[in-house]
DNA sequence: GCTTTCCAATTGAATGTTCATTCGGATTTA
DNA sequence: TAAATCCGAATGAACATTCAATTGGAAAGC
């Protein structure tokens, strides 16, 4: 219900380049070491530019944030779970958000220095992100259904997202290998934590 | 045994208390957001001294790292595991650096950001790296005692390392309650995952 | 259909600020 | 007094942001 605006109507064009552009750059270079310059440059556009869209760095930035957003949130959206149990939708929506970060690096990396730093200070509570409403929602469903150990879906929703991270950045690493099998373990092992014991 | 040698000989003073700023500063400003000049002021020294220490502030960075990480080491040696029951060390271990990080918010805000950030681009694998070979080593214990799942223990450790900061955040957020029951529901969740079933 | 008007979109050079770093000299230490 | 520390004003580069000028294309007038 929340969608902005934006979501509806297509972004034009030169502010969609901008945004990714400064995804990319955000993930090599960190947040400084990306001037606005150099974002211009690999949006193929005029510094000017950038500032007709978005006030400032600043504004920019905090924009992206919502912009990437839309997309895990797309992932978990289209996981439609009512239909299937619990524990294999569960399971879908592990695996699905753990493909869609470890496809999508510069989303990932982008969320991690924005959240660790002071731009993200004034974000909303878990329960009113809307990624995070989508998350608990899940959750809250397989406490209802006793699938679930009764234990407060925003802390079940915490841990199952940091788990993700968590994995896709293990997977991802260079200086680690990780078999197929050891991945499979993590959700699993999350799993049997969370489930109400029989 | 791969102690630096500075952690043998007193840290100077004044190197000290730059250290000490720039963690504080940088938790309450971020990495861009804090000049020389501001580390210089807040640790009561010209910003020149600095440059007597460091030879750049990206040297800073990373030897603040280093000397950050000796605080979380210190807490996992302590805690003397050998000669009580393993499940009661896991938790013992848990909320140490539960404790630990909640206490010294500087040093766990500076470690996310630097983690995220492209310094940390050029760090060892995790198992080089001291603070994790001592987290795997316990969880190697674990497995040979046959108390935990046979899951390799490098994912164990990076498991239960973000479930502690996961916890840490989500504790610590002015956003969000977290009862003390609710809290001990983490690691309980956590250990009902990784433990061998009996 | 063809001008004319108008405004949003775009440009990139110029501006002013912030900041890391330097360095010549002062001060402390041994 | 020599060496190690320390100082902080000065330097110069990097950067966010501005703005006067240009473009393109859509509506309005003829």
């Amino acid at each position: 219900m929340n969608i902005q605006l934006e979501s509806m109507e297509p972004i034009a064009d030169k502010k969609r380049a901008i945004f990714e552009s400064t995804l990319e750059l955000v993930r090599e270079n960190g947040f400084h070491g990306t001037p606005m310059s150099m974002v211009a440059k690999r949006a193929g556009v005029a510094a000017g530019t950038i500032y007709h869209y978005f006030k400032s760095k600043d504004q920019l930035i905090h924009e992206l944030f919502a912009y990437a957003q839309q997309k895990p949130i797309q992932v978990i959206s289209e996981e439609n779970c009512e239909t299937i149990p619990f524990k294999d939708c569960f399971f879908n929506l592990w695996f699905g958000l753990f493909t869609f970060y470890t496809r999508q690096p510069n989303v990932l990396k982008f969320f991690e220095q924005f959240l660790n730093s002071p731009y993200s200070a004034d974000r909303p509570s878990l329960e009113q992100d809307d990624f995070f409403s989508l998350f608990i929602a899940f959750f809250e469903r397989g406490i209802t259904e006793g699938k679930l150990k009764k234990v407060s879906p925003k802390i079940l929703a915490t841990l199952a997202n940091s788990s993700i991270i968590t994995a896709v950045k293990l997977a991802g690493s260079d200086k680690i290998t990780l078999q197929e099998r050891e991945l499979r373990q993590i959700p699993e092992l999350l799993w049997d934590g969370m489930k109400q014991a029989a």
